[in-house]
DNA sequence: GTGAAAGCGCTAACAT
DNA sequence: ATGTTAGCGCTTTCAC
């Protein structure tokens, strides 16, 4: 084991030319069965590991999709991630992950990175891009494939629900139950372009209802448990006749039901939640949220299989919106 | 546009060699300032994106770090991911992510594709691998370094902690804080080494205070709050004398005090509770539980920095045992 | 400071 | 079914 050993290492310990060795290790069909094994034999006493940057270089095909998302402590873009792996397996297609931090000028140089691995495709979160990232979306010799949201005008292909209409979907809601002093809690917006259009939505349906939000609050950094829950007690605190709050997540929302718990308020008598994506965590709560399911994983597997499908084929953007899944709980 | 342009387009358009290019792009010292300038701008114009895979090729090296989890759905190795990135920040390197869905012929699999990509380092949770995964971890030209757990045999660099004593000294402290009548809950051990390993610890330190468990429930899948909830209700139907719980992970803890809640026990009057991970969810909750920061963000950092020092220099092994921190909080 | 030649390890395209 | 010839797009020498 002085050095790595490369195919033509294999294909001389077998017996055979490189391109036979080649063939025989990647599968192809017009190869004996006898040489195959011996080419195998070979490859496997070797302890060869083929070199798949020659191979990608000469073929022109990396069989890498790459995946560009905000954020992976979130909860919700690794389970987008688990439908692309589910729709991948099997193919000879791998992802590969890029984060951005919600910063646009980072997406666009994830990008750029991505593309200059030759990527088979490319899945992004989000419709929303800086000027250069987009132009180098439009440009990528791969199929291109936006997802989570489909309130925009796409690259390409694209797999999301509206958000704007899982806002008002609740807010429809909501107001249904009666309630009426209502509150609204998220992130800072400029990050979050999909939490504004749920906001937006929402509004406009209470709107409709001749309402309009009793309170807004929203906070900077990642969603968590401890923010819902201090910001629910602040809001309370300015608005103690609210009866219910709209959170963009659900992990705020289990803040604000922790609040309650704490407090001595019944959800939903005194305050109503709810919160946004249907995270497993909802379950096991002592009070099932009121949420969205956002279809995260049904996403991801939907954006993979464009990948796989239109790898050779032309391409005619495909756009698909899945419809949000409202899920009242008990606690309107 | 009708092709992407190559580096002897740019090349070609401000009027220099390829080498001259090349090093232009690359920042190299020893070109001039303008003519640097001519290629930056050749290459803006036709919107120059490079091919590394050739460059890769080309070079021997590919910049690009593997690294490798059992899942990225639990919320513990997305951390480490970010303490990876984190530390590559500035540096040439990107991390690229593998999962295994803690399946040891599956890693074996993911390593050697990524060793197929002439990573720069390979970055893998756990010390435990198929033989074939191992050998090919001892055979890698390039830095490998296993991370989470110390206790066992590394096959070269490693940072973690010793999941041995975090089970061990909450076991300790469960003692200590009078609690007699203890039981576990857990995922099935064959596919969590660590988990396994807390378990021996923590029984160990039972043992040696005259003690044993006198319950033990594990389940399959991952550790869910409904999960918790549910185990802890059926444990403590078959064993109501149970004064305290020690969970495999903080989502099952909650769980376990959701069922607490739900069933108007006392935390930790009548049930003590602990967990593992000291995950951020648990700010926020009704009580502080009790569990072990297993410095997941620090652990990402240390083994990209070990990565980033390697990378060159010859290597001679860095073990990182990092101290798993108890916080008993309130609920034992 | 810049350029020319050679080749990284593989596979496509054509033989045979 | 197997082999031969080129060449992918870049970077590494080594010249100048």
């Amino acid at each position: 084991m002085t050095k790595k050993p490369v195919l033509s290492d294999v294909a001389a310990r077998a017996g055979v030319s490189m391109m036979t060795a080649s063939r025989a290790l990647r599968g192809a069909a017009e190869v004996s069965d006898r040489t195959r094994e011996k080419v195998m034999q070979a490859a496997r006493e070797l302890g060869y590991v083929p070199n798949r940057i020659a191979g990608a270089l000469s073929s022109h095909a990396s069989n890498l999709v790459g995946v560009v998302v905000p954020s992976l402590e979130s909860l919700v873009f690794p389970k987008v991630l688990s439908g692309i792996s589910a729709a991948l397996e099997g193919s000879p297609l791998k992802p590969f992950v890029g984060v951005t931090g919600y910063d646009l000028d980072e997406e666009a140089e994830v990008i750029r990175e991505m593309l200059s691995w030759k990527p088979s495709g490319l899945i992004v979160a989000g419709l929303e891009h800086s000027e250069a990232g987009r132009r180098l979306l439009e440009g990528a010799p791969c199929p291109v494939v936006e997802v989570m949201d489909v309130d925009g005008t796409p690259v390409s292909h694209c797999v999301g629900i509206s958000h704007r209409q899982a806002g008002h979907d609740m807010g429809r809601e909501i107001v249904a139950r009666g309630h009426r002093r209502i509150g609204f809690i998220g992130t800072k917006m400029p990050q979050d372009f999909r939490a504004r259009k749920r906001l937006d939505g929402f509004t406009a349906a209470l709107t409709a209802a001749g309402l309009e939000l009793a309170a807004t609050d929203t906070y900077s950094g990642g969603s968590s448990v401890e923010q819902g829950r201090n910001l629910t007690a602040a809001m309370l605190e300015r608005h103690p006749d609210l009866d219910c709050i709209y959170y963009s997540s659900d992990l705020m929302a289990i803040g604000g039901l922790m609040h309650c718990l704490a407090s001595g308020l019944s959800v939903p008598d005194d305050l109503a939640l709810a919160g946004f994506n249907d995270l497993e965590l909802l379950r096991g709560m002592p009070v099932r949220l009121a949420t969205t399911d956002s279809h995260r994983h049904e996403i991801g597997r939907r954006a993979a299989r464009i990948v796989l499908e239109r790898r050779d084929r032309d391409a005619s953007p495909a756009i698909e919106a899945l419809t949000p899944t409202l899920s009242p709980g008990e606690s309107l």
